[in-house]
DNA sequence: AAACACACCAACCGCGCTTCT
DNA sequence: AAGAAGCGCGGTTGGTGTGTT
């Protein structure tokens, strides 16, 4: 059967959102929480098409994304997951609470391959990269043989399995860590210990629990930080934000469970509390909008998603401060 | 200081799946 | 059962920032 195009492309405007969109968009979802993306824009008053809309609010506005570089431990995870899941972007990130299918998926191609690339490792089989297949490296293949010798296997798991891509790649960047920074080898099982934490702490769309909304607590950046070029307001500098302008805000009661946080849209988020203390570093422009009134939230709810039990006056009072 | 190359990442595009009628 | 509509996913592109010559 035809598709047709997501949205009438005439007069909708494509490329980098400005802040201005950004507000629409926030405020909208503030006050409406998020329904139906292909009527967003209409009444948000955006140009913009619905996916556009999705795309920029689960990429870049979903308050509970965590900014900057995957730390080493995230990482790791990725490529684990990705030996176990292949491309399957929103999977991983799933597994990855405040990280988006999106910015795995640029992880994956701008760091992640070129390092495995380096240490020897096919990034899309997770097999060791040889000329010929029949011939690997020695490097390589003493990989293998000390990897079958150590002691300090990370599970009893592990030691069960026959050698796999996944432990391949846990030897390979086990050695490069080392190499890196002379950790020990028990230094490295405590890391991959974590990892398994992490992995145990993670959780699917189905188990996503809904959150209080008084324990919500948002980051306030400082107004300051405002630029007026869209793409470095965009980029943000990387993420690093957060820091000692934190202020704690309580924030509406909308009736956004974490499943409608959650990555790409399938909900599936796995968080604890929906928004770190470093989340909002984008929000910068909210404070900014309310001090120069540009930003009203709507007072006046119409439905059930939003805010009802927070005093609507403390709330913007503290947004204000 | 200017030009160029590279890296990074937000956003777009098209397809597939699911849901609705 | 079939078509239509909506949404999400993965691949790709293009703009911007940063480093190097």
């Amino acid at each position: 059967m035809g598709r047709q195009p997501c949205c009438e492309k005439v007069g909708l405007k494509k490329g980098p959102w400005t802040a201005e969109e950004d507000k629409k968009l926030i405020n909208f979802i503030l006050t409406h929480g998020q329904c139906c993306w292909r009527a967003v824009p209409k009444l948000a008053g955006l140009l913009r098409c619905g996916k556009s809309c999705r795309l920029r609010w689960t990429n870049y506005l979903r308050p509970d994304l965590k900014r900057g570089l995957l730390s080493e431990q995230e990482e790791k995870l990725v490529i684990d997951l990705h030996a176990q899941l292949g491309n399957r972007w929103s999977k991983i990130a799933s597994h990855l609470p405040g990280r988006t299918d999106n910015e795995i998926k640029n992880h994956w191609n701008t760091h992640i391959k070129k390092k495995l690339k380096k240490m020897g490792v096919d990034p899309v089989t997770h097999k060791p990269l040889v000329s010929n297949p029949s011939d690997p490296p020695q490097s390589l293949q003493n990989h293998h043989q000390q990897k079958e010798e150590q002691s300090c296997s990370t599970s009893s798991a592990d030691a069960a399995k026959t050698p796999s891509a996944d432990n391949f790649i846990d030897s390979v960047l086990t050695e490069a860590k080392e190499e890196e920074d002379g950790t020990s080898c028990m230094a490295n099982a405590s890391l991959l210990e974590t990892i398994e934490v992490m992995d145990m702490n993670s959780f699917c769309t189905d188990e996503v629990p809904l959150i209080d909304p008084s324990d919500i607590l948002v980051a306030c950046p400082p107004s300051s930080s405002i630029s007026s070029s869209s793409s470095s307001y965009n980029n943000g500098g990387g993420g690093g934000g957060g820091g000692n302008f934190i202020q704690e805000l309580q924030f509406p009661d909308l009736d956004w469970s974490y499943g409608e946080f959650g990555n790409s849209g399938d909900g599936d988020n796995q968080h604890s509390k929906p928004w770190d203390d470093d989340d909002f570093i984008n929000w910068d422009f909210l404070v900014g909008s309310v001090d120069d009134k540009t930003l009203m939230l709507d007072p006046h709810p119409v439905n059930s998603c939003q805010r009802s039990a927070l005093d609507q006056s403390s709330w913007t009072n503290e947004l204000v401060q």
